[in-house]
DNA sequence: ACCTGAACACCGTTCAAGT
DNA sequence: ACCTGAACACCGTTCAAGT
């Protein structure tokens, strides 16, 4: 997901065209809308898009990295002053809230999560060192990686992508995860 | 997905054809294969398959019933000598262990357990009771209800599925879902 | 270097003709 | 009632020709 800076200027205008035709698209009609369809909002030849991005999940990245990036540095705004574990948790909310703009995007998240786009860095770093400060003052079992918070953020988002009254499903599924079905 | 008795003889063994062969193309080729593949190996024509199975999720819920059948019985036979929250983990983990014979299967997982299919019943009258028990006895929380099970197993067989060392990692998003990502 | 879009391949789905 | 498979529609992907 590097950025060639050897891409000659029309063929840069072309990329960042296709990426901001690919998020009306996919605002509009979700993942599963036809690559052609893009490339048209984007005045541009499908060659041109599979030039640029070689599967639709390397699409999907690049337009989609805007976006966690936004959320990568509101997170660190904002939750400054939460106690560890509740920083932690807003985090998986707020990632799980974000994932359903597109619909089916659910489904390629994990994907997502590993592309190496900035975005995907950034809410990576956020991610580990909220759960690592979480750890290191005990509130946190030490056995749990960052990729079971991306395991459980893809689990939910995916679980309940066709059920209504999401943010309550969410902040409840998010809730079990925390403090476990167990009764206290 | 009632029994239509006034089926008539050879559209019935038509019908157990093409189970059969889905069964053993979703076992080679995984729930992305062409449904025309499964139609030839069936030796009928395509069209029959449509008559009989109007999405390819039907299909895939009528082929998946016998296994999640035979689970649930495994389930009644095995689980008595258990305690209540144990028996309920064993199924969970069961379930989710189950799900991957088919590749892809994990994604239409949510959908086949609300198929109403005879073994999607099954399973779900078992859990329901696993739930309940572990409920009465106290140890699980009372607003856990059996569609966050569903949702959780879902959760688990998407988000592992391309995962090495998957009965590792189900065990222990399994037990973190149990016992919470909190220190004891 | 890069762009274009016709051409090819493949799959899902329907439906007229046949038994 | 049911089956067949040709026909149609649609989408992904490639690549020869053009700038």
């Amino acid at each position: 997901m590097e950025q060639k800076t050897t891409l000659r200027a029309d063929a840069r205008q072309n990329r960042e065209r296709i990426i901001a035709a690919a998020e009306e698209v996919f605002m509009e009609q979700g993942n599963a809308t036809s690559l052609e369809a893009v490339a048209k909002r984007a005045g541009v030849g499908i060659g041109t898009l599979y030039r640029r991005f070689a599967t639709r999940d390397a699409l999907l990245a690049a337009t989609y990295s805007d976006r966690l990036l936004a959320f990568a540095q509101t997170c660190r705004e904002g939750m400054a002053q939460l106690d560890a574990p509740s920083a932690l948790r807003a985090y998986l909310e707020g990632m799980v809230n974000h994932i359903n703009i597109y619909e089916g995007l659910a489904a390629s998240i994990g994907m997502v999560l590993q592309s190496g786009t900035p975005g995907c860095e950034a809410v990576g770093e956020v991610g580990a060192q909220l759960l690592s400060q979480a750890q290191q003052c005990g509130a946190v079992r030490p056995d749990v990686a960052f990729t079971d918070l991306v395991h459980i953020m893809t689990a939910i988002s995916l679980a309940i992508e066709r059920e209504s009254e999401r943010p309550a499903r969410i902040a409840h599924l998010v809730s079990i995860f925390f403090d476990g079905v167990y009764s206290r």
